[in-house]
Formats: C-alpha cells, sequence, structure tokens
RNA sequence: GCCGGCGUAGCUCAGUGGUAGAGCAGCUGAUUUGUAAUCAGCUGGUCGUCCGUUCAAAUCGGACCGUCGGCUCCA
C-alpha cells in the first residue's frame, strides 16, 4: 500500500494509506466535523466522500453550506425526487436533473402530465426515502455495460445521454432501487437532506429543443436548514409584491386590455407622465451627447424590408399588412428609416460622426406564451440610435456608446447588472472577415472600459455583434436592457457612402444602440426595481397636500398652487375622511411626500411635512421645503 | 407556438347541478376629523366567450380568448 500525503486546512499534513475514503479522512479529526460534511475537495477536485484517495495533495472539507456543497446537495435532492417519481408512476422514464440557481429541477416523460396536487404525492414519497437514510453510491460502468443497463429498464433518454458522453466510463449512483446516470458527486446517503420543496410543474421539451418530446419538469429547491428554505420561500413572497404587473396597473402606471390584445400597452394619465419624464429625459441627453433627433414613419413598403435584408432574416416577427395590392411592413425595427434619412443627401466625412436618435415605436409578433406584462411585448418603443461613422471612429463610437449606457442605467438605479459579448449567430448576413472586425472592434471597447463582461457565443443578431446589458426583475429573471450592435451590413445594402478627405466615396459602418432598450422594459423594470416607490424626480405624483378638515381646503390649494408654479406634480385630497385614511392612502400609493395643512399651520402660515420614508418630520415653511424638493429632483436620488 | 394551472363586481376572494355572495374601492348621507382604514345606506356581475350535456350550469364536457408558471424564441 502506498502512502499519500494529504493536507487538510490549515497546514495540517499527515501520511495516509492510499485508498482512504473521504469520509474514513474526516472521521479521524473530529466526527462533528465529518458529520456536516457533503463532499471533499482533493487539489480543486470535487470528490464524494466514498470515493477512495488515491494521490496526496491539499485537502478541504466541502458542507451545505458552501456553493458547491449546496450545489451537490440540491443535485441529490433531484436524486431523490426522481426516485419517488419512479416509486409513484414505474411507467415515467427519466431524462435529466440538474441543479439551477436557487434550486433544481427533473424532466420526466410522462404521459399523463403532473397536476401541481401529485406534487405533495410525491414530496411525501421523498421524506420516506429521507427518512429512509439510504446510502448513495457511487459505481462505474464501461459505456457499454450503462447502456445495457438503462436498455434493460426501457430508460431510452439515458441510453441516448450515454452515447452522447465522449468517455470510456461513466458513473452512476445508486440509492435504493433507483439508479441515475451521473457525473456526481453526490451526499453520501438520502438522510442528509433537511429541507426541501417541490415549487412548481411546467413542460420543457427533451434536449431544449422545441422539435422534440414535450417532458414534464417539476422545479424544487433544497436547503440545508428549515429557517433557510422558510426564508427563501418568504423572499420569493416579497418580491412577487414587486411584480411589476400587480403594481403597474395598480398605481395606475399602465394597462393592458383583453379587448385590445395582448402584448400591447396602454399608459394611463400616471403612466403618461413616468414615460414623459423618461423621454424627456433621453432627448436631452442625447442632444447633449451630440445626436440628432428624427422621425420616421410606422408603416414602410415591404420591399424596404427586402433590400434590408429583415424578410428573410427576420420575417417570423414581421407583421405584413396589405395596402392597394402592395405589401407593408409595421417596422419592427427602426434601422432602414434611418439610412434612408441618411442617404437622402451627400454625407462627408466631416459629417460622420452622425447620429440619429427617435423614440421608435416598433411592432414585432412574439409567441403569445412569451409575452410578459410591460417586459415582453409585441409593441414597443425604443430609444433607438444608429450611428453612422468611419472605420477609425468606429473603437471611440463604441466606447462612448457603452459609456452613455453605463452612465444611463447608473441614473436610474441600476448598477446590478452585467454585460454581454453575443458573437455570430447561425443565421447572419455578411461576410465572416467582417464579423471578425465587428467584433473585435466592441471588445477592444469593453477592454478599454475594463468592464467584465461574458462572451454569449451565438447570440448575436443576424446583422452583427453586439454588447447587451442585462437587469434582473423581482424574481431574478434576466432581461435584455442596453444593446448596441454593430452592423457592416446595412451600409452595404443600402450603399451608403460619404465623400472622404482622399476625395473618394467610402462606406460607413452603423452602430445600432438603445440604453432602456425599450420604453417598456425598462419601466418594468424600473417599477420591480423601486417597488412602484419611485424617487422623487420620476413620482408621477411628487405631493400629496392632505386639509385636515373642509376649512382648511383654501389654504391647502393656496399651498398646491405654489408648487405648482414650480413644476411639482402633486394633488389636494379634498375628501371628507380622516387624516388618518388620507395618508394611509397617499402611502399605499407611494407618494413620496404628503403636506398636512389644519388650523396650526394656517395660523403660521407653515406646513406640515410626511414623507413616504421617514414618517412625520413636523412643520416648516413652504420655501424650505421647496428647496428640498428641488435638491432631491435635482440628484435624482 | 408547446406543456400545465387559473379566469365570479374596479381590486382581493367565497360559492361542486336548484333564484350569484363578502371585504375593500365607488356613490349618497351623517360626521369636521392631526400622521397607515369614522359610521350608515346604496349602486355595481349575461360568473372570460361560444357550443354542448341536463328539467335546470358559475358549477359537468368541448372549442376559442385572456392570463400565470415553465420550455422554445428575443428590446
Amino acid at each position: 500500500m502506498k502512502q499519500i500525503e494529504l493536507i487538510l486546512g490549515e497546514g495540517l499534513k499527515k501520511e495516509f494509506t492510499s485508498g482512504i475514503k473521504g469520509m474514513e479522512l474526516l472521521n479521524e479529526f473530529e466526527k462533528k466535523i465529518a458529520k456536516s460534511a457533503v463532499a471533499i475537495k482533493l487539489n480543486d477536485k470535487l470528490l464524494d466522500l466514498s470515493v477512495p484517495l488515491e494521490e496526496g495533495g491539499t485537502v478541504s472539507l466541502i458542507t451545505a453550506e458552501d456553493p458547491e456543497g449546496l450545489d451537490i446537495y440540491r443535485h441529490s435532492t433531484s436524486h431523490i425526487m426522481a426516485q419517488a417519481v419512479k416509486d409513484l408512476y414505474p411507467d415515467v422514464k427519466v431524462t435529466i436533473g440538474p441543479t439551477v440557481e436557487n434550486g433544481f429541477y427533473y424532466d420526466f416523460d410522462k404521459l399523463v402530465p403532473f397536476v401541481p396536487e401529485e406534487l405533495e404525492k410525491i414530496e411525501k414519497r421523498m421524506k420516506e426515502i429521507i427518512k429512509e437514510n439510504l446510502p448513495i453510491t457511487r459505481k462505474v460502468l464501461t459505456k457499454e455495460e450503462a447502456i445495457k443497463f438503462y436498455t434493460e429498464q426501457g430508460e431510452s433518454y439515458k441510453v441516448e445521454l450515454i452515447q452522447d458522453i465522449d468517455e470510456e466510463t461513466v458513473s452512476l449512483y445508486e440509492q435504493g432501487n433507483f439508479t441515475d446516470l451521473c457525473r456526481g458527486p453526490h451526499l453520501p446517503s438520502t438522510g442528509k437532506i433537511k429541507a426541501f420543496k417541490l415549487l412548481k410543474i411546467a413542460g420543457a421539451y427533451w434536449r431544449g429543443d422545441e422539435k422534440k418530446q414535450m417532458l414534464q419538469r417539476i422545479y424544487g429547491t433544497a436547503f440545508p436548514t428549515k429557517e433557510g428554505l422558510k426564508e427563501y420561500l418568504h423572499k420569493l413572497e416579497e418580491a412577487a409584491k414587486r411584480d411589476h404587473r400587480k403594481l403597474g396597473p395598480a398605481l395606475g402606471l399602465y394597462n393592458t386590455f383583453d379587448e385590445a390584445g395582448p402584448g400591447v400597452i396602454f399608459y394611463p394619465p400616471k403612466g403618461a407622465i413616468l414615460r414623459t419624464i423618461l423621454e424627456d429625459f433621453m432627448k436631452r441627453e442625447h442632444y447633449k451627447k451630440g445626436y440628432d433627433m428624427v422621425i420616421t414613419p410606422h408603416l414602410l413598403k415591404g420591399e424596404l424590408w427586402e433590400i434590408s435584408g429583415h424578410k428573410d432574416y427576420y420575417r417570423e416577427n414581421m407583421y405584413f399588412v396589405p395596402v392597394e395590392e402592395q405589401e407593408y411592413v409595421l417596422k419592427p425595427m427602426n434601422c432602414p428609416g434611418h439610412v434612408l434619412i441618411y442617404r437622402s443627401k451627400v454625407r462627408s466625412f466631416r459629417d460622420l460622426p452622425i447620429k440619429f436618435f427617435e423614440l421608435g415605436t416598433v411592432y414585432r409578433y412574439e409567441k403569445s406564451g412569451v409575452l410578459h406584462g410591460l417586459l415582453r411585448v409585441r409593441g414597443f418603443t425604443q430609444d433607438d440610435a444608429h450611428i453612422f461613422c468611419q472605420e477609425e471612429q468606429l473603437d471611440e463610437e463604441i466606447l462612448k456608446a457603452f459609456k452613455f449606457a453605463i452612465e444611463v442605467n447608473h441614473t436610474f438605479g441600476f448598477h446590478d447588472f452585467y454585460v454581454k459579448l453575443s458573437t455570430k449567430p447561425e443565421k447572419y448576413i455578411g461576410s465572416d472577415e467582417i464579423w471578425e472586425k465587428a467584433t473585435i472592434a466592441i471588445r477592444n471597447a469593453l477592454e478599454k472600459e475594463q468592464v467584465e463582461y461574458m462572451i454569449d457565443e451565438g447570440e448575436g443578431v443576424f446583422y452583427g455583434p453586439k454588447i447587451d446589458i442585462k437587469l434582473r426583475d423581482s424574481l431574478g429573471r434576466e432581461w435584455q436592457g442596453s444593446t448596441i450592435q454593430v452592423d457592416f451590413n446595412l451600409p452595404e445594402r443600402f450603399d451608403l457612402r460619404y465623400a472622404a478627405s482622399d476625395g473618394k466615396l467610402h462606406r460607413p459602418i452603423m452602430i445600432h444602440r438603445a440604453l432602456f432598450g425599450s420604453f417598456e422594459r425598462f419601466t418594468g423594470c424600473l417599477i420591480e426595481h423601486y417597488g412602484g416607490a419611485f424617487p422623487l424626480w420620476l413620482a408621477p405624483e411628487q405631493v400629496r397636500i392632505l386639509p385636515i378638515t373642509d376649512k382648511h381646503i383654501d389654504y391647502a390649494r393656496q399651498v398646491g398652487a405654489k408648487l405648482s408654479t414650480y413644476g411639482i406634480r402633486l394633488e389636494v385630497d379634498t375628501r371628507n375622511e380622516k387624516t388618518g385614511y388620507k395618508i394611509r392612502e397617499a402611502q399605499v400609493n407611494k407618494i413620496p411626500y404628503m403636506i398636512i395643512v389644519g388650523d396650526k399651520e394656517i395660523e403660521y402660515n407653515t406646513i406640515s411635512v410626511r414623507s413616504r420614508e421617514k414618517g412625520d418630520e413636523g412643520e416648516m415653511v413652504l420655501e424650505k421645503f421647496i428647496e428640498r424638493l428641488f435638491e432631491e429632483i435635482r440628484k435624482k436620488t
């Protein structure tokens, strides 16, 4: 027997006989520690506690509290769920059951889909399996053996998976009567699971391919402690309260109507105010940064979309409208319109970069199942711009646009976003060379700005690579906000030119970019980000004035009139109600400030201020309050 | 689009085959009110739509529409 040297934790070095198992090793030290282990890590490799250690090195203990340990813990829970399902429904075929952020799922091929009540039944069986504390053991089989094993069991999906594995052997994990193909590692036994819950049922295509079999997916989550689970479930409930689909209509920010059709948004007065603030802000910022506003029509000839390539590459998202036997298209993008304006006169290199900005309303056909409140709709308005520049200006223009995007996101309180670089997709136009060039230009900009980013292979738009900024909604789902896309193709298709200093005509390069992405989506994210409690500069109603009795209405109106002259958005609540009632309603409506006026205030010519965040702030003179409002509006907090 | 859930008053929800209910909101009146809900009365619904089963349908079945959770797809 070979001796191996293992280093545990703080320089604790010891010799062991090779083949010692992780569990035995930990037991050598302290039983209590060993009990909390879900796996060990040897030289950065996660291993089951039951795996014999053959080589020396640094060992660390992994518990369910570690991110890696939690992953193992949840993965084992998903196996327990699969075992429970197989016990209850022997005809069901198992497929895959990985962990995801905050939990796990398992996909089953089941003729009759699960109904919600069945989750309880499955949970009950899972609890029994956990109580039985079945040992989970790892077996290594050759591919042939594993295929034979699963063929005999009729588990055709597992057979397919094994066939696709590019190794000689595969590992299986066995617990009681259930064996799952899995890389592992796993918990030593089923009894380790302390708290779990099955959350939802969903359909999911086998291998994510909509042409393949629809499977039944069960999502669940597991935590090392009951408290952890409870806390998580509570967090989900709280997040649901911030859902823009609930808050938006309740606060009068937007509506959808069955009668009008899905995926189209209406803005009632309060929503229109918010929208206007956003639009005004964007217009001002764009003018400041040298953009020129343009406005282009919504209904354009089909032919234009042939030239642009949209009819070939974007057809399934477009609405075609017949007009006097000619085909028209409801614009899904603003670019062809901007290109036409660019082309409407001779451009000189001295004019470049030319930056056209439009609040461009576009319509895209989205499958009914993907529509989602304000975040995914069929008609939306982009803060869209197209930058026409010379090749040598490309790096700088991308960088500028990117900085602009970051600035805008920060202004609205978004700091927790991440950046993605998307490369050439399967369906694309333009040469590989041109794609390469554009991708490098984007990367240069990102490197220069020293931002961390992820690369999303094959996720670019058909006309060019792009940088995206992703925001998260209250439930942690990601949505694309800002996007910056390079395009070498449209200039070519529309034969765009500019007169260069060498006296010849050159081809400009185009950058498409939207910073909010769309007003709809951005507003949805904003609502959730602030939980409906907008900072003063964005709040549709900034101040509500509450007269104590009708004796005080006149004074309240005087105060209101004064505030109005300063452009403050306010309402006076003249209803015959108690002050507590009015306060409650203003608070529920998330109005930033309330002004309460009664005899006292009239006598001293003051107001009483109550803020949404701090509550009663006492009496002050109006001028002081106005100053404060202005300061807060200026700071945009 | 696919799989599943849901759809009763403006909102939140009760109502399992026999004459549609509650709370909040709204309206009217009383009350004149001081920092998160004053009291009373009243209005309001072809139970998402259509078709079917039945003597009888909010309730059972089907189709469609909308919506929610996923999948696929994208600002």
